[in-house]
DNA sequence: ACTGAAACAAGGTTAAC
DNA sequence: GTTAACCTTGTTTCAGT
């Protein structure tokens, strides 16, 4: 498939960093002219290895101060059921992360809620949308940790 | 603390779909003249609710494919225990994700590796750096949504 | 096929209002 | 907040390896 060499991988690790950077400073830190960063940096855009171009915010800054892991289980085992639970998650913003795990009928939600108040909301309107025979919350006390880099 | 209006809150949504565009087509979003713009976008960034700028990239096309969940436990109450935790798992690059849960010594690890090899070499570094009581490792089946966008 | 150098166009940044 | 000048930086062209 498409495989990258040495160069593209130091781009993609320069990037992950930091997007804002110019390709000038680019060619110095992967050793190569300005305008040979824009083509490989074009390329694996188009190759969608590169997906996007985002800015990260502070969440709790914005209103979102907590974070919470659903642990969701499903008695209901229709065809559709995987189906309408996965509509129903993609269209709550709040949301972030939604995960089929290992050990059947499993499901793992990530989501950024202002408060309690705002997880029950959250909460409520689910349960409304899927029929969930079990959903635990775990809420996080402490981020120790949280990046979108990969270690390449 | 710094509240924002409304400009700035669809400015920050803007940003977080994509944050490649021009200033010219933001003012257009936004309703703005283009360094009206620059000059709210650079307030955010100094008052660090932009936080960074970043490019989001395909994980699986570079090598990392599977996604885990680690459960973690532990027995050592000794006061320097977390810290000890927090150092190993932070100089850990596979590691994106460290949380301190609700309920009494619960951690939660998100991470990233090639395969069932490749976790079994995160979990052996990891042991081998903090004494753990307990690891159970979930793994992502399918990836159903995955997002950092708030709902602002 | 991929590179670097220079010309060019677009967009970020500053100054003035 | 706006508009307009400025100048860095992204983009295209082109020729060399």
């Amino acid at each position: 498939m498409n495989d990258i060499d040495e160069i593209d991988r130091r781009l993609v690790v320069a990037l992950q960093r930091d997007a804002g950077q110019s390709l000038e400073v680019l060619g110095e830190t992967v050793g190569l002219s300005r305008n040979a960063c824009w083509r490989r940096i074009r390329a694996l855009e188009q190759a969608n290895i590169i997906t996007g171009r985002i800015v990260t915010v502070d969440a709790a800054r914005l209103g979102f101060g907590l974070q919470v892991f659903m642990q969701v289980r499903t008695n209901a085992h229709a065809p559709d059921w995987l189906e309408k639970f996965s509509n129903a998650t993609r269209a709550m913003p709040e949301i972030q992360g939604v995960y089929r795990m290992s050990g059947d009928l499993d499901y793992l939600i990530r989501a950024r809620v202002a408060d309690m108040a705002g997880y029950d909301a959250l909460y409520q309107r689910l349960i409304r949308k899927v029929p969930l025979s079990d959903v635990s919350a775990s809420f996080v006390m402490e981020e120790i940790k949280e990046t979108a880099q990969l270690p390449l």
